[in-house]
Formats: C-alpha cells, sequence, structure tokens
DNA sequence: ATACAGCCTGGAATTGTATCCAGTCATTGC
DNA sequence: GCAATGACTGGATACAATTCCAGGCTGTAT
C-alpha cells in the first residue's frame, strides 16, 4: 500500500478533515483552493484524485462535496467524529524486549486523545527499570512515543540497537551518537554508525504515571 | 423553546441524520425528496426550514448540502454517546497560591475520564518548582489529585498550610505529621497538630507530562 | 534525452442544488 | 366561515459544484 503522502497532499488532507469536524459536511473543490491559494478549483481536483488513488479518501463522481473518509487512522481535531478513537494503545514494555506494533498485542488503551500531546503521540510503552529516573521516568511509567525518525540533539528518544529498545537522551555528534541515560548508575551507550546500526523508534513526547491502578509511590 | 417535532418532520430529521452517520455528509433536498416518497424538492426545503426554525438543524444557505446538526441530542443507530465529559479540569498551581476551585478559573481540561486512575482523580493540579522532582514530579507537571483526608503514611498529598498549599510527602507520628520534599535542597516540613492548623486537600494519584505542547525535556 | 508525476493557471461545459412561485388538499383553532 | 399551519405537486431559475480540456513549470526516475 503505497501512502507516502506529499507535503501539498497532506495540507489538502487536512483541510478535508478540519472542515468535516467544524462544519459537518466535506469542502467543495473551490473552497479548497481558497484555503490552500489556489486559483483554479483544478487544483484541488487533481489533488483530491491523488488522495482517492492513495486510498486516504473516497470520491463520489457527480455528487457536490463528495468525499468519504474511509474508515482509518486519523487525527487533527477531536470534535464530533463518530467513531470514538479507543485511545492510546499500549503496546508494550521498554527494556523486556522489542515493543510490538501489531493490533493482536495491544490489550490495553489509555482513553487520550493522541494530539492531546504535541508532536502527536503514536502509542504508550511501558518503561521498565529505573535507567531515567532523573528525566522524571520511573518504573511502571507509561511513555508516549511519537513515531519519526527527525530527532533533535537533547531529546528523549526509543531507540533499537540490535533487537535491545531503550529509553535514552540522543546525543549526535557527527557519525557518533551517545544515548545516555537519566541515572549516574548507568554508563552512556555510544554508537559508532558506521560500523553499528541505530534504529530511532519514536520521540517521547509525554510521560503519564498512575493509571490503570499502578498509583503513585 | 417549542420542539415538538411532527412526525414527517421526524422522518426527514432521522433521514439526516442517518445519512450523516453513513456517508459523511448532509443530504440533498432530492435526496431527501426521493428518499421519503415527494415528488417535489421543495417538500423537503418546507421541511428543512421547519427543523430549521424550531432549532434542530441550522441551514446554511446558498450551500450545497448545507445542513448542520447543532450539539444536541441524536439517536438511531451509531452508537454514540454525547454525554463526554469534557475531561478532568486543570484548577489551578500549587507553590503559586492557593488553587481555586471555582469554574470561571477552569480554563483548561486534560481529556482523561476521572476513573483512568485509582482512587478517582477530581482535578488537576499544575506543579511549579522541583521540590518533588525525586518522586518523578517535576515543575509544569499536571498532578492527579483524588479529594480526601484520608491519607496513609508514605502518601502524596496536597496539603493547605495557613493558606500555602504544596505537593509533599506525608508522614504522621501522634499529633507532629512530617511533609517532605522528594529533593535534598528543601527541608522537611514539621507540623505540630496541637497548635497548627493542617488541612489535606487531596492524595496524589497520578502524573501527567508533556501535555498541551509542553513538551518533554 | 525523454518520460512521467506533482503542482499549478485559466477557462468553460455540464450537471447538481438551492430556492422561489403558484397552486391543491386537509386539519386545527377561533 | 376564515385564517393559519402542515404537507404536498409541478415547474422554473439562477447559482453552486463537478469535471473536462489545454496549457506551463519543476523536479526525479529511466
Amino acid at each position: 500500500m503505497a501512502r507516502p503522502l506529499t507535503a501539498r497532499q497532506q495540507n489538502v488532507y487536512d483541510f478535508i478533515v478540519k472542515t468535516m469536524s467544524e462544519f459537518g459536511y466535506p469542502p467543495t473543490r473551490a473552497e479548497i483552493a481558497r484555503a490552500l491559494g489556489f486559483r483554479s478549483p483544478n487544483a484541488a481536483e487533481e489533488h483530491l484524485r491523488a488522495l482517492d488513488r492513495k486510498g486516504v479518501i473516497r470520491m463520489i463522481p457527480g455528487t457536490s462535496r463528495g468525499i468519504r473518509l474511509p474508515a482509518n487512522g486519523n487525527e487533527t481535531e477531536p470534535a464530533e467524529s463518530q467513531p470514538q478513537s479507543p485511545g492510546l494503545p499500549i503496546i508494550g514494555s521498554v527494556a523486556a524486549g522489542s515493543p510490538i506494533l501489531a493490533t493482536e498485542h495491544i490489550d490495553r488503551y489509555c482513553p487520550l486523545p493522541a494530539d492531546y500531546f504535541s508532536p502527536s503521540a503514536d502509542y504508550l510503552l511501558r518503561v521498565r527499570g529505573l535507567s531515567m529516573k532523573d528525566a522524571g521516568i520511573f518504573d511502571g511509567d507509561l511513555l508516549a512515543v511519537h513515531r519519526t525518525q527527525q530527532i533533535r540533539d537533547g531529546q528523549i528518544v526509543v531507540a533499537r540497537i540490535d533487537d535491545d529498545v531503550t529509553v535514552k537522551r540522543f546525543q549526535r555528534e557527527g557519525n557518533r551518537v551517545t544515548l545516555s541515560a537519566e541515572n549516574a548508575d548507568f554508563a552512556p551507550i555510544v554508537v559508532d554508525l558506521e560500523h553499528q546500526h541505530l534504529e530511532i523508534e519514536g520521540l517521547g513526547v509525554g510521560v503519564i504515571r498512575g493509571g490503570n491502578g499502578s498509583g503513585l509511590h
């Protein structure tokens, strides 16, 4: 399934979602063109065709405002869309192996909208151990993760090194990446990108503690 | 507010709701007429006017499919319950004076159900300062609070001493209560219940960090 | 080099839709 | 009896909206 929307296509899609949640009906070509600054409704039409081809919308021919959003992952506005999402999935623990993203392994949800965090959270990971205690992340906490590879220095990331998944603070100097724990008992991990493979699973965007009866200690 | 819809008006209204939940956009006059067996779109138009007059829909003039359902009761089958509470109120900051419980000072909500925590949370407080950093509560974090006076030793409480509100760990020995910060830079506060007044606002039951774009540091 | 997708302008044909006008028929309240 | 309201038919008009056609300009694959 080819799904990489271009930046412009994403703009159009976002405007459709926004319009539908705000007004209750989809926009016309002219409205899209006006909102995005096109001088021709045809520009909007072509973007709609592209979005339909990629499967994120469905066009109903010959119908005014004939745009549908198939059941799918969307975000932006909660507002009053009918499918009430179960919330953010809790997909596993860090330091207890690899988090598994398959739906069948998700047993719990935290009823928070994804866009409560910014950038928006894609899933939650339960953190094991105290390696990040000086960053305020304790054993049993849920870490909200935004799935991305774009990391800036000093941010907290979920990284995978040889099938080992950890939460660490990220620092890069040329080809050397340092993953630091926030706890004096743990030594930093230095990865040489030329010889070792480092995969970034995502960016830490939030922490939740005390949910599901785990309490506060 | 006169609101008794006639049977026919109810039919039209039901068809609008059904169409919107099924297709994602409202019907046209012609579609309503076809569905209800009218031979003229004008019949639908007049019903729409009546529904607009009675306030159950809103018509947007000059706009195709320009029908909106104002926030209101809906029915049929989409299994959509609207009594969606706004979530937990964020009622103020600790260490910046007294938290005010009046509704007019609540500007933000965290869209989490109260019973996500256990015992359930009644409100959220934004914590200022680092006095609880060793307990994983950092500056800017939201503390979920369960309003109660029943505290056990070692729990984290929101306490009020002479109009000063703080978050501390609670310890009681006879008539002497010790409120300890979780930070070596802060000295514990010892309260003699015979001479000083100590009011317990509630019990800390959870922590949320990173919401509302505050990010993770 | 050439082809192709993405992204856009400008114009125009055609159909979809909202909306008005003129009536008909029945029911209800005054 | 008469006005008011609800529930329509039938037809007409003007604008809203989709959709096609003919381009241009930028990249990135082949």
